[in-house]
DNA sequence: ACGATCCGCGCAAACGTTTGCTAACTTGCT
DNA sequence: AGCAAGTTAGCAAACGTTTGCGCGGATCGT
């Protein structure tokens, strides 16, 4: 990779000059303008990112620490986290977490060896409250994406779980199902319990008591919805489920049909997420969608913001859900 | 952040010591060694890597280009070419090239910009040929994930796509199918291509003259995998469908459970690729499945060593897929 | 014609590391 | 006792930028 000093040689200025053609940073005369614009095309010279951070003490990267890329939750994240970027001339730093402690640790070491400018933390696990205390004691800025962490001074961009899971519950019951069973997540997660509150609530409200056979804990991927969904149907009571996410909401569907239950005629299920391949699967997942991509977007920009001073005090910035309704959900039996 | 002379000063050595303690490069008197390690444990001290790798002049990050990271396939791609780094201390900068060549080109420039030591193209596109162009010229070490590129000298890491559409083929024929449909890839794109010509052999070789209106282009999402099947189904001759990739066989899929066909009762359906979801969906997916994750991670490992030195001359890495017989395909009808 | 003003540009320090060179002190040998 | 060898550790240059400071020459007003 060639220099600035080379750039500067072979246009037969300072380098002093070439700094300044490239950021346009105080005027140059047209002549030495053109001259170093030439040097730099016959050079195929790139300012060197790493020596600029160095001087200026800002990379322009954002690291981003997210469980599971392949989780189509976090991915969807992840693209408007860094379309978001882009469009800002940042760059996205990806470290997956894997839901593993250590893992999380090592990440946010590398991040902070790296000196990027801001973090967005989208770990929903019980762990990232360790992580949010720490990069609360580096003074980074930090977003925080879909969990609470109380009394940390960071932005927040959360979602409306109860919101979202009454939502989800109201439809089943204008539907007239009664016995509606919960696949949650790890209980270990806020957003889980946030759920499961929801559905117990709703169920409440419509003068049901919720049995606590009816609360399975899976792991918010689609073999545990698979095998949780099958112990419920076994059962044989219930007319809906409704799943904490859409992975869970899929296995249950696969369940249902490796049992021989139609959905949504014997059966109805719900999922939590709205990724987009639930409209391709059939019977098309009804489920309680949620701006993923967009909360990606506003994650960054949140952070973007306030790295540019744009912001003073940490934010909070709540999203609706909004409930999908496709083929998965259907009138209850016997109703 | 705290620099290498705060905790030399903290220490009460030179900050030559303290970086002789960080990088273990020469030997340090314990007492010294434990003074450092306090200093350092009390600060909170981390090595800038960009100050390093102003120095070094290497970055330990490789750059990736992916066209979506939504798409199933680059996620786990990704994950894989993440794990690899994670183990060796490399970091990943994660660009979309968004199936825009002007993106694509913009998200080099990042790269080129940030020093990255390597970068990893995954994009199937034909601008990649450009981008691979500029790359060669710069001389920065590359690998190509599945995408032939004449002539270039950079490691290529391929799927045989001839032999998956040979074994999808194959399984097709052995049911009985012969009138059976393609709905390909972008024919700009050399996978895409790989794939239908290897339908096309497969049913000549099996006597039956491909009809070109049993060809149909798609883009690899499920949306166009929908609305192509339906036009397929109108015909209605073909007894199978063989989708260039998953997406493309769940559009398929939802497309014949709309119009009424059962699969794999009236209509067998393969995919390509193996992502995870196929096997959740109802029936499940059969496909061709590639391993991608270790793709991914080959592709990684083979650049960490050239980056090494550990090799000397780009190599070709071939990955074999293997059918993944599941529930979307049977008998043909009338066989 | 002469000082004031302005324009264009170069010099050099600094950012936080790594690393070759060298200095001081200790130890061991004769 | 004196010197060689070994051990420990500091000095300073360099990596590729950005940026404050200052200097020379052209332009302008009177």
């Amino acid at each position: 990779m060639s220099t600035i000093k080379q750039v500067a040689a072979r246009a037969g200025v300072s380098f002093t000059t070439v700094s300044h053609v490239v950021n346009r940073t105080r005027p140059v005369s047209d002549a030495a303008r053109i001259r170093v614009e030439r040097a730099i095309a016959e050079l195929g010279y790139f300012p060197s990112a790493v020596a600029r951070a160095l001087k200026t003490s800002q990379t322009r990267i954002l690291g981003v620490i997210v469980p599971n890329i392949i989780n189509p939750f976090f991915s969807e994240l992840v693209r408007g986290i860094e379309d978001a970027c882009e469009r800002n001339n940042y760059s996205v730093f990806l470290c997956n977490g894997d839901d593993d402690r250590d893992r999380q640790g090592r990440s946010l070491d590398t991040l902070l060896g790296r000196r990027v400018d801001g973090v967005i933390l989208a770990t929903p696990a019980g762990p990232a409250t360790t992580l949010a205390r720490r990069i609360a004691a580096t003074k980074l800025p930090t977003a925080i994406v879909d969990r609470p962490v109380p009394g940390a001074r960071v932005d927040h961009i959360a979602i409306d779980h109860a919101a979202g899971a009454r939502l989800a519950m109201e439809h089943l019951l204008e539907l007239g199902h009664r016995r509606i069973a919960h696949i949650s997540g790890p209980s270990a997660f806020e957003v889980s319990r946030a759920r499961a509150a929801g559905w117990r609530q709703a169920l409440q409200g419509a003068g049901v008591e919720p049995r606590e056979d009816w609360l399975l804990e899976g792991d918010f991927l689609a073999p545990s919805g698979h095998e949780l969904a099958r112990k419920l149907l076994a059962q044989g009571e219930i007319t809906a489920i409704f799943a904490s996410n859409d992975m869970l909401a899929f296995g249950a569907l696969r369940a249902a049909a490796e049992a021989g239950w139609v959905v949504p005629r014997a059966l109805s299920v719900v999922g939590f997420d709205g990724i987009e391949i639930g409209s391709f699967t059939s019977p098309a997942l009804t489920t309680v969608g949620v701006p993923i991509r967009q909360m990606g977007e506003t994650a960054a920009m949140v952070l973007l913001d306030r790295l540019a001073g744009r912001t003073k005090r940490p934010g909070e910035t709540i999203v609706a859900p909004r409930l999908i309704v496709r083929e998965s959900t259907g009138p209850a039996r016997g109703a």
